[in-house]
DNA sequence: CTGAAAGCGCTTACAG
DNA sequence: CTGAAAGCGCTTACAG
């Protein structure tokens, strides 16, 4: 028994035409329920599969999208652990959308990727994880006028979809947790400082530490890049300048844990002597010693949120904006 | 002016046959070489990019590899920082030799997946990582006959690519290292202990400490599961086991590095009472504190072997099995 | 060196 | 409800 490889073979084994084939296939109400069910049956008996270059070819459409992140970097790829779990959940989303998932190579110095991704037709779109560099890696796709979704803060006059978390909020139910638990000398351990999402976090820890009668201390505020790196880098800085600090608000779980791995080899108990919060409740969080309070932003819905919108954005040409709730998981760090 | 979208439009444009366009954009030998410089400068000037998927269609080969991780597992994806390290390599080998790199999006109780993407001609092969279930993984891919190349040690009798660290020397690089520097109570916290690369760097470190003249104790070995969790999870076990324990040989960073945290909190210091090396040489190794001593796989190179070997294999069908040099980076915590 | 033509395997407007 | 035919945009054997 020869393959089944085409729906034209398939037309010849139940005896009628490639059309009939192609509308049974893709469940057309025109086909009647019997001739249907009888070439999908026969399709998963020779295991066929509708092949989908030609697919996209008369469709003149993709159906996949691509993921541009740090982690593909031409010259430095970031492997960042954020990355990681969010692309869980777009592959998720995506695929039970029947769209692929591509990973884009990004040579920053270039700025002709999205075109050679689009253009071609190997991509419908992008989703776009691009935590420290936005502005350089965002300048093409818009130039290019490529339909993409960026997870962060939009800035003004941008007519590209976003999704973010509340950062504010993130920010006010950190900082109102060390002040409840008696905190006086709270540590702002944050990202890059020209980010949006860095600013509305920090909007919230200062606006909750006025309500709290406690003074803005900048000598209690550096600015990082997310990574562990700049975690363990920044915190001798901090107890350099505020000795007496009590808390810190690190801006991510990888800081949050390289700050604590510095305090303790530093001499301070955590959470005794300095609590710590970090952010984005990945899963080290929970496993971390002791395991770590955070702020999760609910990486499984934005995700679902980055596939769904851009997808919808692709037929409707509506620009969303949405943010994701935020909420305290409460550990023992904090 | 009216974009040029297909190889039609540039052959008018350029007043030749699209065949001659053709040729003239794939580099072929048969085209003069004025004839082709112009029609390239032609095809730039218009920003013109070949439709990918009619190429695919007509080559019938689609120019993409997929990969396979538990990153992207359709329940319970797992975020382990050397997939996204190793992604990173891939990448771009794949990229340099014109290959797009797609996410596979598995549900392991389901064996379609591998025909899913590779009788739709969706992918030409698969690189898969995946520590921990390799054999619930592996199984379909044999089954599907699907062309595909693995991270880590193959089984006995496998027909397919690998490419792996040198694990027994991995094991004997750090105990060495340890036993060097007057460690006596040396434990092993490794992976899964069914694993052959476990037991491979098991194997280094017991020929090691005989060697030393020193024994072998069941009190000290563990086995977890390369996670962070599982360190942080194991570590008290062995201080339990193995009260005077004064090294750790880890089996990844993550688990080096809960390892440290754990020992920290239990009032140990390192390197001072307790050594600990870990593996992979992730870039968190040379951001933590103590800066981690750690065994380097070599990831880059790793990638690369891991595109070219499965891209050899396409064409060639040469089955190959690689083993990356593997080497002690010293740092502060050993 | 160049071109006309067939073919890759789908989808769908059109006709019945 | 079903089919014949055109079309999606490439590549390449064949003929010149």
């Amino acid at each position: 028994m020869n393959r089944v490889k085409t729906i034209a073979d398939l037309a010849r084994l139940a005896a009628v035409s490639k059309s009939t084939v192609s509308r049974a296939l893709s469940d057309s109400p025109l086909i009647g329920r019997e001739t249907k069910e009888r070439i999908r049956a026969l399709a998963a008996a020779h295991d066929f599969r509708l092949n989908i270059p030609a697919r996209r070819l008369s469709l003149r459409r993709s159906n996949t999208i691509g993921f541009v992140s740090p982690a593909c970097y031409e010259d430095s790829p970031v492997a960042d652990p954020f990355t990681l779990e969010i692309l869980g959940s777009v592959s998720n989303a995506l695929h039970s959308r029947g769209y692929d998932l591509l990973m884009a190579h990004i040579n920053p110095r270039d700025r002709e990727w999205p075109k050679e991704y689009l253009i071609s037709g190997r991509v419908d779109g992008f989703i776009v994880l691009t935590s420290s560099r936005k502005e350089r890696d965002i300048a093409p796709l818009v130039e290019a006028e490529a339909p993409f979704i960026m997870w962060g803060v939009p800035s003004p006059r941008s007519r590209y979809c976003t999704v973010t978390g509340d950062n504010a909020r993130g920010g006010r139910l950190a900082t109102e947790r060390l002040v409840a638990t008696g905190r006086r000398r709270i540590a702002f351990l944050g990202g890059p400082a020209a980010e949006l999402e860095v600013q509305g976090r920090q909007a919230g820890y200062e606006e909750t530490l006025r309500e709290a009668g406690l003074p803005v201390d900048p000598a209690l505020i550096v600015y990082g890049d997310y990574s562990f790196a700049s975690g363990a880098q920044l915190t001798p800085t901090l107890l350099r300048q505020a000795p007496d600090l009590d808390a810190i608000f690190a801006a991510s779980d990888p800081m949050a844990m390289a700050a604590i791995n510095c305090l303790r080899e530093l001499g301070r108990r955590v959470p005794q002597d300095v609590a710590v919060i970090g952010y984005d409740n990945l899963s080290m969080a929970a496993q971390s010693s002791p395991p770590l309070t955070t702020v999760s932003q609910n990486l499984r819905l934005a995700g679902r949120l980055l596939a769904e919108n851009l997808l919808q954005y692709l037929e409707t040409g509506v620009v969303t904006h949405v943010c994701v709730p935020v909420e305290l998981v409460e550990r023992e760090s904090a």
